[in-house]
DNA sequence: GCTAGACTGTCAACAGCTTTACAGTTGTCC
DNA sequence: GGACAACTGTAAAGCTGTTGACAGTCTAGC
């Protein structure tokens, strides 16, 4: 019952619930299980086959892969309100990433088969799967682009500003080192960049944290 | 008619559409138009609109972007058989790259409107295009991988092998500044990195290309 | 409040890649 | 077959980021 209020809050809030036929809402709503994560408590396991698709309904979820050094390489990080699992679901192969809840967090999963039956029976939802799909494919290429042609600098920016505008928010709570590996340098990097732009009176810093004062100044760097 | 031909080739070999329904095949089909592309000719510009899906029957096609700084950076290529620009057909966004045709070049091309209006009456060609998204979404995040987990060598390494399963064949060609820039270093460093290959015998170069000789040697690199 | 553990600040040494530069080679087009 | 353009080979110089090391700082939990 509380849980089937909590993903109905979700679906109604996100867009590419909301346009489907009620008939297929319903289904999904009625099929979404609610499941809890401690904190870094595994969601996903890469190469493991998929069971769902999940979307994050509070706390977050952090999307790696680990190299064969043992390094985390972080990913990106998903914000309540949105979705992620569905290309393994889609194409049936492996997860192609690990995934972690960062903090303890609230994920709607909805089980493979019903997602793959709704598609099959409106086209809408096959459409709203697909838009998901092509915004990561969107996202991923924009990482190729970053990481062949700018600057760490210029993508410590974008990543920054990425973030800032997906939470709506200019306060960021990432440590050093994790948002180094997000962009793909070192902690000790990470940290002259950040001050160099303190100093400049870009951002101020905090314990694990940064908030942007002048974003159009971030802006400027890319 | 003579071009119905060339397509309808190209659809039988290909498994994608292969297995659709006779009447979306059928549609397709004559929908379908083939264009030649000279030399170096673009077939579709980053930000422009999609007006198509298109398929390689011949030649060869080279996905790219260009830095502000004015360098071309190299995705991928699209040989024979192979199709791209889904993403911005589907999602009705911007092209994600520009693409020129490496060599003269015939091309199908797919209107958008009649593949999203088959979409919508056939799950079928849905579940097709959402295949083909995955294929390269799943490419772009093991490219975004590579970048951040492995050295140059290795995903030069990478790079030939994944070629030469696609192509079949043993022998690419390709001048080492492109190939550097599909892994994002310099002409020179592939050089160096080709010429120690040679040395210890995975390879021998030729003018604007190599042939592998010892596969294994190479997989180890990675 | 104290302590352990996580995070940050900083620096020097080092490695790897780029850049610049130039000479040599190969292929193509008159 | 000669000339030009594209490609390759090579080396030195310089830059940038990494690694390792260690001290300082912050926070959570007892």
């Amino acid at each position: 019952m509380v849980e089937h209020k909590l993903t109905l809050g979700l679906l109604t809030e996100n867009e590419w619930l909301a346009g489907l036929p009620s008939q297929a809402t319903e289904r999904l709503i009625q099929a979404a299980k609610v499941r809890r994560f401690k904190e870094n408590q595994s969601v996903q396991a890469k190469g493991a086959p998929a069971d769902g698709l999940y979307g994050v309904l509070s706390g977050e979820v952090r999307v790696s892969a680990t190299s064969f050094a043992g390094d985390e390489i972080v990913f990106t990080r998903i914000l309540p309100g949105q979705w992620f699992g569905e290309i393994a679901l889609l194409d049936g192969g492996p997860r192609t990433h690990d995934a972690h809840a960062l903090i303890e967090s609230e994920l709607a999963i909805l089980p493979k088969k019903v997602v793959m039956d709704l598609c099959f029976s409106f086209p809408e939802v096959y459409r709203a799967m697909v838009l998901l799909l092509c915004g990561h494919c969107r996202q991923a290429f924009t990482a190729v682009d970053d990481l062949l042609v700018c600057s760490p600098e210029q993508r410590l920016a974008r990543r920054l500003l990425q973030r800032s505008t997906d939470s709506k928010r200019l306060n960021i709570e990432i440590s050093q080192q994790e948002l180094g590996s997000l962009i793909g340098i070192s902690r000790q990097s990470t940290n002259k960049i950040l001050k160099s732009w303190e100093s400049k009176g870009f951002i101020v810093r905090v314990y694990r944290g940064l908030e942007i004062i002048n974003i159009d100044a971030l802006r400027a760097v890319i």
